[in-house]
DNA sequence: TTGAAACCCATGATTTCCCATAGTATGCAT
DNA sequence: ATGCATACTATGGGAAATCATGGGTTTCAA
């Protein structure tokens, strides 16, 4: 398995719409990139579609292949197919990280997640996500009244039932 | 079953948060790092999460991995797996253990334990903690309130009743 | 022809790397 | 056993590389 995203961490949108990437999410978008070498810009993806998604998702092209390979399996023309193509071809764009370590979010994506001027990246196992960050504290406060006790340890939860 | 870590020590951390970690950890970690040969740094993950704790948990590859696994085994997208994703993923970093020993506590990480100048180094099965050693002594005191007698010998405990 | 996107350059703040040293532990030969 | 040589540990400090961010300028397609 290719290596993962850590860590969360906040930066600054400017008027062109460029973010910096973590430079530890760089070292993973670049290992997970099979046509990466040094001097190349790795490419990412970002899917920004999904009702009720808050957020921007992003995919090293490793991750998007697996998803790519999932959605194959189900049969062409069935709905939900055409939801997942919807979410992940329709709904995302390809881009490269440039020399600075920065990506553009056009307009359109970060209107979509209500970005101002900060954009909060949070890993995810092998993808991550970019949030307004009130958005996201929200969210993860939203996780409580899911019946989850935000004083319990979720490591409790490993062991523990699934579900 | 891989190496175990095992004792406990202090160490300075300086201005920029280096500090030496346990020689005897160091042997645990490279030994617990499937990519590590002789020469190379090997990597660790810390986790600096969770509302309820207040030190961090550092996990060789291998005991990370494990976790991983058992986050997977969770439906994608349940309460659950968020919160364990959020502690695991979002609130850990991987770093490497440079070649005088020593590993780098970012300031967000310190701040949160509350570390001033010495790091406790705790083993703990095949993870261990980083604490400020006063709120590491507290902790300790305060499992004698939870009704174990500090005076009864733990080893009666091996052979008894689980839970 | 005009706005956005791609490109180029610039800079302060971190972070990493490399080298240094004193103290401790280990081993080996006598 | 004794003493020295060697290896490893814990820590410090400066140089060098990287990071995050800001701005202008050229392209290019609509």
């Amino acid at each position: 398995m290719a290596r993962r995203f850590r860590g969360e961490s906040d930066h600054k949108v400017d008027a062109k719409g460029r973010v910096s990437i973590p430079a530890s999410f760089r070292r993973v978008i670049e290992g997970s990139d099979p046509d990466w070498t040094d001097g190349l810009p790795p490419r990412v993806i970002l899917v920004y579609g999904g009702q009720t998604r808050s957020y921007i998702e992003g995919f090293t092209v490793e991750a998007m292949d697996e998803v790519d390979e999932k959605i194959a399996l189900h049969p062409r023309g069935s709905a939900k197919r055409k939801a997942m193509e919807r979410l992940y071809s329709a709904q995302s764009i390809e881009t490269v990280v440039d020399d600075t370590g920065r990506i553009v979010l056009p307009a359109k994506l970060r209107e979509k997640i209500g970005l101002n001027g900060i954009a909060r990246f949070v890993a995810s196992g092998d993808t991550f996500e970019i949030w307004q960050p009130e958005a996201y504290e929200a969210s993860v406060a939203a996780l409580d009244e899911e019946g989850y006790d935000p004083a319990l340890d979720p490591s409790v939860y490993l062991d523990g039932d699934l579900g």
